[in-house]
DNA sequence: GTTTAATTTTAACCTAAGTTAAAATCGTAT
DNA sequence: ATACGATTTTAACTTAGGTTAAAATTAAAC
């Protein structure tokens, strides 16, 4: 399959977007290669393209003020939207920095476009909620597993649903991403390889 | 003001909902009482009711099934919807028990007279949106709690920002809700007292 | 007002993460 | 192959929350 024909793909598959229907927008998404270290957005500024990839890993990160320390929000990977939701959504300036960990390449859609195909399709309406929709249930998701979860378990629950990002991306970049320092994530790698 | 007035100037604050437009559901909302205790949605059901509450705290919680304790997801007071926002938004089955834990009174509306009111008119249509926004803003808010702040810093930000609600249930809901355990909190509380 | 139940604090001990710096390992470029 | 930089682990010590049970306090019921 063609890039675009995954996304095709994709879209049906999440929004019940017919062939026909995402025909509408297929000269709107562009693509767009990133060097890893190259940001898809920066702080402060308004994000206006959704992103879906097709290879690589993204991360969301902000500076700690209080540490100065880089904190992971989001990850994101390959056949995943890659966007700041909450800068996307809102249309506010974004509390984040989104960045390519890996050397990767995305399709992406401008905000006003996609606005454009919401004017013109139901469907394409119903896209955009359920996008928010999506966008909500990854948040609550990550909001539970702090609250549920110890870092141990957060940690095995990466390995299992997200080996692509598990296996591409320093594990300083994970530790950050489980709310832990680097040797605390040494620690949790050596308790389990001793069971 | 009437109970209806308030939230007929709380919705045209959040939405832009003019008299008239709210006018259209003025049939649809509906009073009820809650003794502390009764619950507003059961686990398990998909919640078909929008709540905003008028008078009194409500909390969603889970049983942690790996040690059997009540776990404190949402926390929500006067002048702000009461809804398992997972549930509603998607309409899927409640992961959560939402209950009053005072004397409580609320206004509320069906999802099926929302989603009437959703066609019926291009304002109220946003409102929806902006209601999945909303949930997802206070989502991503308590999310970024956790990866930010400490528990002290989590407890002293409830005061701050939620006096009706820190003034009027048990501490033991308060430390569930920050994510520690009651001697924890009990800890923080005396570390800052001296201060 | 006294008793009972509910809530909060304390104590003692345990566990795991934070912190800092050094050592070990791994990768890559020359 | 070697040397350099990046990444990961280790060590030693500190801090703070978890756990359990008991004590103290507060609120509610009779």
């Amino acid at each position: 399959m063609t890039e675009i024909e995954i996304l095709a793909f994709a879209l049906n598959q999440f929004a019940d977007l017919t062939p026909e229907e995402f025909n509408m927008s297929i000269n709107f998404w562009h693509t767009k290669f990133y060097k890893k270290g190259d940001y898809f957005n920066q702080q402060k500024t308004i994000c206006r393209y959704l992103g879906f990839i097709n290879e690589g890993v993204f991360r969301s990160y902000v500076i700690d003020k209080k540490t100065d320390e880089e904190k992971n929000i989001f990850l994101y990977s390959k056949n995943q939207f890659v966007v700041p939701f909450k800068s996307f959504i809102n249309q506010t300036p974004c509390d984040y920095q989104t960045q390519a960990l890996t050397d990767a390449s995305i399709l992406y859609i401008n905000i006003d476009d996609l606005l454009l195909l919401y004017k013109k399709s139901h469907k394409w309406e119903r896209f955009g909620r359920l996008m928010a929709q999506e966008a909500f249930n990854l948040t609550i998701e990550r909001m539970e597993s702090f609250v549920f979860k110890t870092p141990e378990e957060r940690y095995l629950d990466l390995i299992k649903n997200h080996p692509d990002i598990f296996n591409n991306i320093p594990l300083y970049h994970i530790s950050s991403y489980l709310g832990i320092q680097g040797p605390s994530l040494s620690r949790i790698r050596k308790r389990i390889s001793k069971l």
